[in-house]
RNA sequence: GAGGUUGUAGCUCAGCUGGUUAGAGCGUCGGUUUGUGGCACCGAAGGUCGCGGGUUCGAACCCCGUCUUCCUCCCCA
């Protein structure tokens, strides 16, 4: 027989894994809580109309499509248009209903914004929801890629208030600090300022390209970054009247101030400085410590339905990408027949935030989850008298087991070790002949006797 | 999508320019010890060498294909 094994991209995750996991989510959902925002759970397929063309052109080639169930009960004549459909599929990058209609959610974004539309009388603006589910992309795995993974967003519609982006500052630095990540950036750019300099470089419409080139400054250099532009269709005038953006330094204030002389004639460019302005006053107003944000002309991010302030956090000195971000769109619901609802939303990467917290080592090494208490028996009848200790054990609400099969107690003390197990109880004729049990400290080896109702108030320490 | 890389026991890896029955450490199981774990000692199980084809008297090793792993680019969480 073949071992088995998992599509590209996909993992298990085993209790370890797991509580280290539930660890970061739950630390994740209580934040989102705690600001304001309501559990959401959609479908993990949705229809195919409702993904494309939401993502770009990048994006669409990501997609998992579904091939349709049954095609072989398709009557004859349908069978043959399904066979030139799928030809033409060979030839091109493009959607058949005939043979695909359904797709694997590529983001929890534009599932929320379908989720409003569809549910927009019902629904109380400004509307706060998080969502914590995974998502699928055809990509190829790397370090800290995978083709299943999970994203964390919370997002509010019906506003346009740049609270909600100062409160994703401080939901993201919340977050990442009580994980123990405290060596991060959180950059934040305005998709406004980039179509302005797009605009004044001559090249209106083109920030796109323009995003993708400079993006890279801090990775290639600027000579290389220019070079990139030129590739692709940038003049050497239009390059050079984006020197600014090459030199500009300082602080989050001082960095503003030169758009602001830049975008004199630029009502987009000044539209988007003084958004970025706004959202580092709130931030300041919310009075965080470090609040660790900066302000990062080069930020593009690839996602095209960005319009206002764009995120992304990186963590300092670990070579993976960002582990969240996120950004204003003015008009996703447009797509469903809805337009005039603004929202902003930011997600988690947690498959990035684990392997990034396992290479720091800052994982608390213990789990609240696990068991505290094994019964050892050694014989029927002291299975017999163990169970309504082992009752009374988990009304405590002490998480306790009674190692099912009677064998050695070599074999049930390494099961306790196993499981890292801290206390473990043996029960056999002295036992029950006195009524106190043997306690057994794992971690010291130090045993005592108590009776069955001290062993909660021992265990429980 | 382009280029590179990896695959040998449950895990981490050896395996010489192709040459008998493919090894080690850890882990697992059993024993020394039928009511006391971690240590020690003894013993055992476990591998169509990723898969398919080819070259050869002979292939874990060479060639081709394929899948997988990881990496760079692209893009992204």
């Amino acid at each position: 027989m073949q071992k088995p094994t998992l599509p590209k991209g996909t993992r298990d995750f085993g209790p370890v894994q797991m509580a280290r996991r539930n660890f970061i989510f739950d630390t994740i959902k209580s934040t989102f809580q705690q600001f304001g925002f309501m559990p959401l759970e959609t479908p993990a397929m949705e229809n195919l109309s409702v993904l494309t063309g939401k993502y770009g052109d990048e994006g669409d080639q990501l997609l998992f499509k579904i091939l349709n169930s049954r095609p072989h009960e398709a009557k004859e004549v349908e069978k043959e248009k399904m066979q030139q459909e799928f030809t033409r599929l060979l030839a091109q990058n493009s959607n058949s209903s005939l043979l695909t209609e359904k797709g694997l959610r590529y983001d929890l974004t534009v599932p929320f914004a379908r989720y409003v539309v569809m549910n927009r009388n019902d629904i109380a603006f400004p509307f706060k929801r998080y969502q914590i589910q995974p998502v699928w992309r055809a990509d190829r795995p790397q370090r800290g890629r995978y083709r299943e993974f999970y994203q964390c967003d919370a997002d509010v519609v019906g506003t346009d208030s740049l609270l909600c982006e100062a409160e994703i500052v401080c939901m993201m630095n919340q977050v990442l600090t009580q994980l123990g990540i405290t060596d991060f950036t959180i950059k934040i750019n305005n998709r406004k300022v980039l179509t302005a300099l797009a605009e004044m470089a001559g090249a209106p419409g083109q920030e796109g390209p323009l995003c993708v080139a400079i993006d890279k400054l801090d990775k290639i250099g600027r000579e290389k970054v220019e070079q990139e532009l030129a590739e692709r269709g940038f003049s050497p005038e239009s390059i050079g009247k984006l020197d600014p953006v090459f030199t500009m330094q300082g602080t989050f204030g001082e960095k503003i101030q030169q758009l602001q002389q830049l975008f004199a004639s630029s009502e987009t460019g000044r539209e988007g400085v003084s958004e970025l302005q706004e959202v580092m006053e709130l931030v300041n107003g919310f009075g965080l410590q470090n609040p660790r944000l900066e302000f990062d002309v080069t930020l593009a991010r690839g996602l095209s339905y960005y319009t206002g302030a764009i995120f992304e956090v990186k963590v300092n000195n670990v070579q993976i990408g960002s582990i969240s971000g996120g950004g204003r769109y003015d008009n996703l619901t447009g797509a469903f027949g809805l337009p005039g609802v603004s929202g902003v939303g930011f997600s988690f990467g947690v498959d990035r935030i684990y392997d990034v917290m396992e290479e720091l080592g800052i994982f608390p090494a213990h789990n609240a989850a696990s068991t505290r208490v094994l019964l050892v028996a050694f014989d029927a009848e002291a299975r017999k008298y163990a169970l309504p200790v082992l009752r009374q054990l988990r009304q405590a609400g002490i998480n306790s087991e009674l190692y099912p099969d009677q064998t050695k107690m070599k074999k049930q003390l390494d099961y306790a070790n196993a499981k890292s197990i801290p206390w473990v109880v043996l029960i056999g004729s002295d036992e029950m002949a006195s009524g106190q049990l043997a306690l057994k400290n794992m971690q010291t080896g130090e045993q005592q006797s108590v009776p069955v109702e001290g062993l909660i108030g021992k265990v429980s320490q």
